[in-house]
RNA sequence: GGAGGGGUAGCGAAGAGGCUAAACGCGGCAGACUGUAAAUCUGCUCCCAACGGGUUCGGCGGUUCGAAACCGUCCCCCUCCA
């Protein structure tokens, strides 16, 4: 048996849904792995569980954010591990669920940061820098880490400019837990794209419009407001663009997401992989419970 | 019937004699990613036994050392006039 368990997957294949069936099944509570779902008012757009869905499920993580507020993968590593302490010695089984590939790996591998945090400040020192510029300035800071670097992404550039030599050093392919799970979902890939397509007009119809209108009229630019679904209405509300333009974009993008996401899951953590029954979704449950129970 | 505009890879759209298997965008695929991650970034996308070869830019026929580009002709589409 094991005592904690991933859903993972790319957006809209059902995780949420198997979540609460498996959570019914076991005694267990439900942690968002999802880096959009921590903000408060974005629920429309980031497919948020509904109260009602939740049927009586304990969810963690959700909504602790001010859309204006900023956070990083280390404090969430932080707040997740006490969380699946405070579980388990309470002999509850965590199950972690979302699609945040990055936040889900740092708390269940054995990622550690250890250097430098992000420094806003340090880093508008070089707004106006080229790319060759940063690139030049890093090689010559720290040859080491330039060479670990992506040196044609401007913002891990600008990232590793900041790093230490701590940074290299890092073990991220054990298992933290040595007893958990990573379930993923996965669907035929045009299937997944028509749900994706569908997803968006509900969400419309559900008034995503007003939703991001609200977001809109703080005036903030954060993580939050670089969500999908929500930066792309933006545009609409400068003017920039037709409404019916901007909903297309939202299905883009999230198509685009989904592909990234099963990159990630594919290649960067060890998944026992399902393909969703949609016919009978019983036996996508069934089939993961089987998993969990080895 | 007359006058113009046009037919380019899955789609949209550049190109107006050699540097063009053909810009760019979309769509698709593959990938990277340890402190912004729903972010950011990279590669591939006519066909093949593929560091080489084969067939392309509506059809056919010319001009030329050389054409997607020039000429003729035919077919189709759009706009306007009758």
């Amino acid at each position: 048996m094991k005592d904690i368990i991933a859903i993972v997957g790319p957006t809209g294949v059902g995780k949420t849904k198997l979540s609460i069936e498996l959570a019914k099944k076991l005694n267990a509570e439900i942690i968002s792995c999802d880096s959009m779902q921590f903000y408060k008012g974005l629920d429309i757009g980031t497919a948020k569980i509904k109260e009602y869905e939740k049927q009586g499920i304990k969810h963690h993580l959700i909504d602790i954010l001010d859309p204006k507020d900023s956070f990083s993968v280390a404090e969430y590593q932080t707040i997740v591990r006490n969380k699946i302490k405070e579980l388990q010695d309470k002999k509850i089984t965590p199950i972690l669920v979302g699609g945040s590939g990055l936040y889900i790996a740092s708390v269940l591998y054995d990622y550690r940061f250890l250097g430098k945090e992000r420094d806003q400040e340090y880093l508008s020192n070089y707004k106006d820098y080229s790319l060759e510029d940063l690139t030049n300035k890093l090689r010559e800071k720290a040859p080491k880490i330039a060479n670990n670097t992506d040196l044609k992404n401007r913002r891990r550039v600008l990232r590793a400019l900041e790093k230490t030599d701590e940074d290299l050093d890092l073990n991220s392919k054990k298992l933290f837990y040595k007893n958990a799970i990573i379930i993923a979902l996965d669907l035929k890939r045009d299937i997944l794209y028509e749900r994706i397509n569908k997803r968006v007009d509900n969400m419309i119809e559900e008034g995503l419009e007003c939703e991001a209108e609200k977001l809109y009229s703080l005036n903030y630019e954060s993580q939050a407001t670089m969500a999908i679904g929500y930066k792309e209405l933006f545009k609409h509300f400068e003017g920039l663009m037709y409404l019916e333009d901007s909903i297309e974009l939202i299905k883009r993008n999230s198509r685009r997401y989904a592909k990234r996401q099963i990159t990630w899951f594919k290649n960067k953590m060890e998944c026992y992989w399902i393909k969703v029954d949609l016919n009978d979704f019983s036996k996508t449950v069934e089939t993961a419970y089987k998993y969990i129970k080895k």
